[in-house]
DNA sequence: AAATGCATGTAAGACGTTACATGATTTT
DNA sequence: AAAATCATGTAACGTCTTACATGCATTT
């Protein structure tokens, strides 16, 4: 039995991609932008070097495919490629989870600021929350089409997302009574 | 009126940190890794170069301050320092927030797997956000001596993982029992 | 004719982690 | 005596974003 093959992080998502379907690179970056973005985002500056990268490492096999007179190159996963995949799912290594929230770092540090600014960027903070809620609920209209995956990774989503955006009201409701009785009482 | 300072993702946190009273490239670390780590991480190598970097800019003041024949330099504020600190408080740019959830995207692909591996894939993650929760339960125990802001973000990181940690246990259920029905059929 | 979409790619730079190196002090 | 803690720092590497460049096809 060979060692498993380390895939990349962007290695990971592409060899997905590939084998739900996508064929170029820019097919990919689409899917990516429209379903695993708020979770896992590529950028094509990644995409391409990984396509050519996973290709090397016969984990891909590209055949030129011009449409018109357009350049085009589409990918299939080779079964070293559908290997790597479901070795990759299968393994039990830690998960990379990885948060980086302004707003929670603002609302961390709103001690140095006003009780208006920490009410306001809450409320900023919940907007931006509302805007990809608004996003996937989009995508959920469409989601009878989608495999069981990707229906359980949105409906994931917008759970998170309605989770912090109920947090924000409620507590922009009891920082602004809070501001009431100090008002009231002054 | 001075063009406001730009800060480095990096030195937003140790501007904040140094005005919530840490004053080396060590406590800043301890203190990062006790309470914002789950939402804004930072490392030594980011941290001691970004504090040589903010004195350069007139942000902070270094002072050597040996304690004992151990080497050690104790930082301030400077008027400049606080004023970015509270621009950037009171900027309404738009928040950076990045998520990167490894488990996700596994539940993402996996309709590439077994059903049983979408149950075990979701009991990880399940698993990773109760070590997490549990984390920031053990501060919670001290968050009354902690500053309203650094108490909030607690409160929103506890429900988040929570909310989340719900959501695995429901869905393994679901599966589990859609998983029954199609053995008791067959 | 212009704008949008399809399609590929690179270069520069920003950002971050890991691993390593050093050495004093305090606790066990 | 050993281990843990305090304390600072760098070098190498991995990763990612942004901005740019190119050009055909389709829609307006």
């Amino acid at each position: 039995m060979p060692t498993a093959v380390e895939l990349t992080p962007t290695g990971r998502v592409i060899l997905g991609m590939v084998a739900y379907g996508r064929q170029t690179g820019y097919e990919i970056k689409q899917f990516v932008d429209k379903t695993t973005r708020h979770f896992w985002a590529a950028s094509y500056g990644q995409i391409y070097p990984e396509l050519a990268r996973l290709e090397r490492q016969g984990l891909l096999r590209g055949r030129p495919d011009p449409a018109g007179g357009r350049q085009r190159t589409v990918y299939e996963l080779t079964d070293a490629g559908l290997q790597a995949l479901k070795g990759w799912l299968a393994s039990d290594a830690e998960l990379v989870f990885e948060l980086r929230d302004e707003g929670m770092l603002k609302l961390f540090f709103s001690d140095m600021g006003s009780p208006e600014q920490r009410i306001s960027n809450i409320r900023a903070m919940r907007e931006r929350h509302e805007r990809t809620l608004a996003q996937l609920c989009a995508l959920e209209d469409t989601s009878a089409h989608m495999p069981d995956g990707p229906r359980l990774t949105l409906e994931l989503g917008i759970g998170l997302h309605r989770g912090v955006i109920d947090w924000c009201e409620a507590t922009e409701r009891m920082l602004a009574q809070h501001a009431d009785q100090q008002g009231n009482a002054g």
